[in-house]
Order: C-alpha cells, then structure tokens, then sequence
DNA sequence: CTTCAGGAATGAAGTAGATTAGGAAAAGAA
DNA sequence: TTCTTTTCCTAATCTACTTCATTCCTGAAG
C-alpha cells in the first residue's frame, strides 16, 4: 500500500470518503524522511505541522528542572505525533520531538489542515474524532497515573501496547510512566523471575 | 445575563455565530437544576449528556482498589464536565460526577450534539475547538504530573486556578492534585508559616 | 445550647520509588 | 576486529510521600 492509500484508508475508519474526497485529503501531506536522533520538532520554535508515522517511531519530550526527560507521548505506525499545545494554538512548543529510529512520516501543516476543514465538512469532523480520541486516551493516561503503582501502570501498559514496551529502549518506556529507569528495570526482572 | 445568553457568548468566544444560528445552539440545552451531594453520572450507566455549568460547582471522580477517590475533573462557572470516555464512545462510565454545591447546568445530549453538529459546519467546529482545548488542557496536567513534584504542583494549581483552590475542600484537591489529604494540609501549612 | 458530621491539622512510623555509583552487555562506528 | 556509545542491571542508601491514629474545628440540625 502506498503512503495514499493508507491515510485515506486511516481517515476511512472515523468518516466515510468519496474516492474523490479521498485523494484531495491525501494531497494535503507531503511525505518526509527522517533519520534517527533526527529532531522535528524543538523548543521554542512553532510546531508547524502535525506528524502521521507511515513507518519508524517518535518520540515527543520535555526536560525537566534538573536535565531528567520525561517522555510526554510516543508513536509508531498509524500514530500522530507534535507538541499539541504549540500546534494547536500555533504558540511556541516546549517539547522535543525526536526519531527514535529511521522513519517515514506525513507531514500536515496547520496551514493545509485548516483549508481541509474549510473546504469540507467531513475534514472537520475528521479532526474533530481525532481530537476526542485523544482526549479518551490521555484521560486514561490521566486515571492510570493517579489510581495506579509504577507495576501496574507498566503491566496496564505492557497488556495495552505489547509491540512498544519492546521495541522503544527501557529508559523511554520508563520516563512515559512517570517513573526511574532502574526502576523499571526491577520491576521487569521481578516479573520474570517467580519460578518457584 | 439568562443562560441562553451564557451559552451563546460563550460559544461565540469559539466561533462566529448569527443571532440566529445561536438561539439554535441554545435551543439545544436544557436546563437542570442539581442539588448537593446530587449524582449526574454514576459508574456502569452511560454518560448520554455532557453539561455546562452556569453556577455552582461539580467533581468527578473514580474509586481505585481500596476505595480511595481519585479526582479527575473539576467544573465550576462556564466549565464543561461528564465522563468523556462514556459520552464520546457512548459506552458505560466509569465515574461518579457529583455536585459539591446546589447547581444550575445546561445539558446537552449526545444525540441534540450530533443533531447540531449535522445541522451547522460551525458547531462541528465549535465541538472540535472545545476538544482540543481539552486536550491540551489535560496534556499540561499530564506533563506536570510527569516533572513536577507534590509540593510545585499544588503551587502551580493555585497560581493557575485561585478560584478553585478554596472553593473546594481540601481533600477534593489533593486527590485532583494526586496526593493524600494529609500531606496537602503539611504543603498549606509550611507556605503560611514562614514569616521569620 | 448540645450533638453530630464533614473536614482539617498534626505527628509518628512505614514504604514506594528515587538517587547514586558501579559495572556488564549490546550495538554502532571506524 | 576494536573502540565508543548507548542501554541495561544490581544493590545500597535516601527521601518524598503515605498510612494510621488522634484531636480539633466548624456549621448545621435538632
């Protein structure tokens, strides 16, 4: 499948497209490699554009006080990624997005994404699915971090998003859960071990 | 100012709307008056309205394990609240949302959004500008939970919201803020002391 | 006025998780 | 291959925050 066909087939799952519909949606990306460690996005500076990863996986960061990075979002295939709050409110962003591997994304610009939604109803709500979803998720995230230990919050995960929990290094996953990379490294081993 | 001149005023700060399309809007919301302690949405039932509060106040919140309440939301003046991850998927919820105070609300239906949303590109547009408010909303919460410790978050929370900080009891932002009653009591009171 | 319930304060003891510091593997790069 | 960098592990110590237990405070209801 090409890079259209497979936003169109993405969009497809929250709104019904014309074939037509289909490929004015697909024009509005463009199609951007990145190589690992590459940043697309940095503090300080507008977050233009939101990211569709058609292949690889990102990850989006803040630094704390004391140079600790805490890990805000993360995304592979078929996941979004950008400094939200910059791109929404075209502010400037206080996160680092960064490739975690080589990678192909889509690039929309706020530009492109607001002709999309004047020029079609459907577009809108498009974007509009896709900001609730968002909402559903983080609420999770939200209710994970306040009910749950650093084990379950990693076992929830681990159950949710198998194919992350390996494929991103341990100190991501552990920085995502709002907890040490030691930690998590305990956390692991002690799964493992119980084989009395 | 009556509630439908609340609600329209509101919405207007979002998007541009004709006398005409926002007694449409308004027309949409009904009136619902809450007493204290009153439940809107309860665990297992499905969330169908979302509700907009033009006085008093309201707290949802979940109960863990050991039946300890975790706040997720707060609603006062001008405030939306439900259970989203309920109302948006049409799914059972898993909040309580109750009234602190006696209340005024205006509610709005699932199925009156979507006749709206249908009706009117510009209330698609306002429903999709109210959602990524939320996200960003809640992607700030997330990144302070994430970097910040007890102490810098309750800082932040009353610099951010003063209002709130007092108008709810203390437990109820402590759970909010993701710490113990207890220990919010030892952050207020070291803040006051030190005079020498 | 009491009585009672919801909420806040305080302090002692306990613990989940952080910090620090060491080194061992992987994995790239040369 | 060897060198370098990145990632992961282990274990001891430390601390921010919780838990538990008790007392105090306030306002509303009788």
């Amino acid at each position: 499948m090409n890079p259209q066909e497979i936003i169109i087939n993405y969009a497809r799952k929250l709104v019904p497209l014309t074939d037509e519909e289909g490929e004015q949606f697909a024009a509005a990306f463009k199609e951007q490699r990145v190589k690992k460690r590459q940043f697309i996005i940095q503090p300080d500076f507008t977050a233009k554009s939101r990211y569709f990863v058609l292949n690889g996986s990102l990850r989006a960061y803040v630094i704390g006080e004391e140079g600790q990075d805490h890990t805000i979002q993360l995304a592979v295939e078929e996941w979004w990624i950008s400094d939200y709050n910059s791109y929404i409110f075209q502010q400037p962003a206080r996160m680092f997005v960064i490739a975690m591997e080589d990678s192909l994304l889509l690039q929309l610009t706020h530009e492109q994404e607001s002709r999309l939604k004047d020029e079609n109803h459907k577009f809108e709500t498009f974007f509009r699915m896709l900001a609730e979803r968002s909402v559903a998720f983080m609420q999770r995230r939200i209710i994970s971090s306040l009910t749950q230990s650093a084990e379950e919050r990693y076992e929830l995960f681990v159950e949710k998003y198998p194919a992350m929990a390996y494929r991103f290094p341990q100190y991501v996953i552990a920085s995502y859960l709002g907890m040490t990379t030691e930690f998590l490294s305990k956390i692991r081993n002690q799964r493992v071990k119980p084989k009395s």
